[in-house]
RNA sequence: GCCGGGGUGGCGAAACGGGUAAACGCGCCCGGCUUAAAACCGGGUGUCCCUCGAGGACAUGGGGGUUCGACUCCCUCCCCCGGCACCA
């Protein structure tokens, strides 16, 4: 028996698979149905902004374990890989680094595929993409035209985050805790011209979808509270002084006659028109301009500020003349900018009101009904809802409405490292798409790409300068590119018709491969990802693009790996994965990473972890050798190994395909090991040791072909996934458990299927039992098979 | 504050429809092999008690409940992790 070298057999069948291009599939051929067994297996794309870490080592081997799994169980499996390549990762390592975006994204992606390959993960390389190569981007550039086209992306003046150090617009959902979701610095409100994307138009489609797929119930709580549709109504509020209503939104207009005062946003253009001309005019101003340019962090944490413009409203339930405040507690963001205040039943409301010294009026009794709302009194506040609201639009006062949280995508960014937004700007024709023969609208090469405020494509003025694409006359490209997240929206439609150049991918091949069949990745992508490719997919579906709705029909959040109790987001000294396959092998290594423990859950490195998984599979090697020299087993043999191999097989398949574990499956096959090396010249010992290597093989394939030859056999990669035999799984004794009074006194071997009364007498035989039931009268409780409790 | 997920040996964990709690692995202890160590092999290992047995009691964050029987279901409290948070 040769010693078990895992550099050598790695590298062997690694240049085998590679060789055959072992695991690359083919799209069906024009005009047939393809293979009716097919399955899209994706794992989220890595940033190439270093090399590989433990955390995208769980990924990817999970994702390696279904891919082996759903191939050798008959299904043909796409399973590709890419590259996130543009955007805020890569540019800021290429910054930090010191050297140009474009060598040094190129040069990680090629250290990245070289881990890749070392880690043996089954991989179609014939069909990679990387986000900023122009055969790509060029169709990222044309779907975002047909977006424009279509009115779902649009250019406006909009307050917008920006990041004082990364020097660009980010979207509401890169902003974590007021801090940008890249380098942590605090975000600024700015009111910028920006483009954005219509995600809004989606809302509720993408909150009803949510109810057809097979998603963790915590990812779709975060999408749920993120696009926070809440139901209320719209209603007018006068002001005379300016002739001209106001519209607020309430989730409660039955507390209309509770509202004492009315606030605007600092924001909102109705400041001016309401402050215009008048001696406060000034004051308020001067408040307006300080709180709008205050960071969100400030503002949501501060104690309430604000001012009294001089002016009142009418609330349309009472008649009554409210004042006019300006503070910025409200939000120009959601509803109307301004909203009526009721102090006594909102606590942001109280708390201004006391800070201020206004009014607070209940309008709600502890019982839950209206008071001084005149004829609503005594209605319960549920009904008052609808009552009111109904009252008020009757009178041309209000109206039902509902409101988001989610506000549409913002995806300019004021960097070079992206994809160029593809319109030019004239003087005449103003916003004028580049068309669509003149894409990729390719990105120049230029000196200094660091980020200054202004976009730096601005300075490239070569590029920048062009004639407007419809008049002719000089006019100048948009100098934005785009946000990384527009790259990695549609990455897996390109995936199934990847080298395409007539178009971002052919419809027919989408909609076959489509949607993704299971895809894994970190839950921290949960509104951001997650949420923009369901809208893209939304979107191309109604431009005709797309056939279905969903891009990932079921999803998996890994968990993290942590180093002394942190995450490893990057490569850290000892732990990398090079350093790790150099010392132990990609098989140890990837039956480590998923034995630890579920694998949704967070697992902590420890250097004792993977000492024992390298002696499980040198042990594993030393086994089925000694298997190996045994006569090979009669077909159907039946000894207790083979019964336990049987019930491993069993129990593995189920643990992968239905219950979706894979630590337990690894333990599975080491009880059979142990089985095995207990009755090494079993007649079934050589059946038992090609089951083991055979039900490994999605965990660690190298060694598990290699163990596979020495068995007499080849290419386990493609031999069918073993199936148990039922007639082995019975069984023909149980152990029967006896209780009395439900605490387990005895346990007896009996033959399967006894009677319950044959049951029963087996459990009074038993001295152990007799002993706890001094002779006393009982009551049997049997569990055919298992259990006999008796109750004295 | 609101929402979601958790709490099981010394450690990572298992127990899937209420039916043997702790599979598998780590660590530790004893033994074998060895001149020795490593590696490897065999055995033991939840806690406590005693009369040391084919013994007993107690054990899944705390308390209570349902049940013949609860890690599992219900109520309540405590703790940990995550998401959201002036969204009217």
């Amino acid at each position: 028996m040769e010693r078990y070298d895992a550099r050598a057999i790695e590298e062997k069948w690694q240049a085998e698979w590679a060789r055959e291009g072992a695991f690359a599939v083919e799209n069906p051929a024009p005009g047939t149905e393809g293979d009716s067994r097919h399955f899209y297996m994706l794992e989220m794309l890595p940033y190439p902004s270093g090399t590989l870490h433990m955390g995208h080592v769980l990924n990817y081997t999970l994702g390696d374990v279904v891919t082996h799994f759903r191939r050798r169980n008959g299904y043909t499996v796409l399973r590709p890989m890419g590259f996130d390549s543009f955007g805020l990762p890569a540019e800021n390592a290429a910054i930090k680094e010191g050297g140009n975006p474009l060598e040094i994204t190129e040069r990680n992606i090629a250290s990245i595929e070289n881990q890749m390959r070392r880690m043996g993960w089954a991989i179609d390389w014939t069909r990679e993409v990387s986000a900023h190569e122009p055969t790509y981007y060029r169709w990222t550039q044309w779907l975002f035209l047909r977006l424009l086209e279509h009115g779902l992306a649009y250019r406006r003046q909009a307050p917008v985050n920006w990041c004082p150090n990364d020097q660009t617009v980010l979207s509401n959902e890169h902003v974590v805790d007021g801090r940008c979701w890249r380098c942590g610095a605090v975000v600024e409100a700015r009111n910028m011209e920006q483009w954005f994307f219509k995600i809004t138009a989606y809302s509720d489609e993408l909150l009803d979808d949510l109810e057809t797929i097979d998603w963790p119930e915590r990812t779709k709580k975060i999408q749920r509270q993120h696009i926070g549709r809440s139901e209320g109504a719209e209603l007018l509020f006068r002001i005379d002084e300016l002739d001209r209503d106001v519209a607020v939104f309430t989730t409660r207009p039955d507390t209309v006659f509770g509202a004492t005062f009315f606030v605007v946003a600092p924001e909102s253009p109705l400041v001016d028109e309401i402050v215009d001309g008048t001696e406060r005019a000034d004051e308020v101003r001067a408040y307006a301009r300080v709180a709008a340019a205050r960071p969100t962090e400030e503002r949501a944490s501060r104690e309430k500020t604000g001012v009294f413009t001089g002016r009142h409203a009418i609330n349309p339930a009472n008649g009554e003349r409210i004042p006019i405040w300006v503070a910025d507690y409200v939000l120009m963001q959601y509803g109307t900018g301004a909203i009526m205040a009721v102090p006594a039943h909102d606590e942001r409301d109280r708390e201004f009101a006391e800070a201020f010294e206004l009014p607070i009026v209940p309008v709600i009794d502890d019982a839950g009904s209206l008071v001084s709302s005149g004829s609503f009194d005594g209605l319960g506040w549920r009904e008052a809802i609808a009552a009111i609201t109904q009252w008020l639009s009757e009178r041309g006062r209000g109206k039902a409405a509902i409101n988001y949280h989610l506000r549409d995508w913002s995806f300019s960014r004021q960097r070079y490292w992206g994809a160029p937004i593809p319109v030019v700007y004239c003087e005449d024709d103003g916003i004028v798409p580049v068309p669509d023969d003149e894409l990729p609208v390719l990105l120049p090469e230029i000196e200094n790409y660091r980020p200054k405020g202004e976009p730096p494509l601005a300075q490239a003025t070569d590029w920048i300068n062009v004639p407007c694409p419809r008049c002719g006359k000089p006019a100048r490209r948009e100098a934005d590119t785009m946000d990384t997240f527009v790259d990695s929206s549609w990455y897996f439609l390109r995936y199934t018709d990847a080298h395409d150049e007539s178009a971002p991918f052919d419809r027919r091949i989408a909609d076959y491969w489509m949607p993704i069949d299971q895809y894994i990745g970190g839950i921290d992508h949960a509104k951001g990802h997650l949420l923009y490719s369901r809208f893209f997919v939304k979107a191309l579906a109604d431009l005709g693009l797309l056939g279905f709705r969903e891009p990932f029909q079921r999803l998996f959040h890994q968990g993290w790996v942590k180093l002394g109790g942190k995450r490893m987001s990057k490569s850290q000294g000892g732990v990398t994965p090079d350093e790790l396959i150099d010392r132990f092998g990609a098989d140890p290594i990837r039956i480590y990473i998923l034995f630890q423990g579920p694998a949704d859950q967070d697992i902590d490195w420890t250097p004792d972890g993977i000492d024992a998984t390298v002696r499980f599979v040198r042990r594993l090697w030393r086994v089925v050798h000694e298997a190996a020299a045994q006569p090979a087993s009669a077909a159907g043999v039946d000894t207790p190994l083979a019964r336990k191999a049987h019930e491993v097989i069993a129990r593995v398949t189920d643990d992968i395909e239905r219950r979706f574990v894979f630590n337990t499956p690894i333990s599975a096959v080491m009880e059979l090991i142990n089985e095995l090396s207990k009755a090494p010249e079993d007649p079934a010992a050589r059946f038992a040791a090609e089951t083991a290597v055979s039900l490994l093989q999605p965990y660690v394939p190298h060694v598990a072909e290699e163990l596979w030859t020495v068995l007499g056999h080849a290419r386990l990669w493609e031999e069918a996934w073993p199936v148990a035999d039922a007639s082995l799984l019975q069984r023909e004794t149980i152990q029967l458990v006896l209780q009395v009074n439900g605490k387990v006194r005895d346990r007896v071997e009996v033959p399967v299927g006894l009677s319950e009364a044959e049951l029963v007498e087996r459990a009074k035989a038993s001295p152990k039992v007799q002993a706890h039931l001094n002779g006393d009268e009982v009551r049997a409780i049997v569990v055919p098979d298992k259990l006999v409790n008796l109750v004295v």
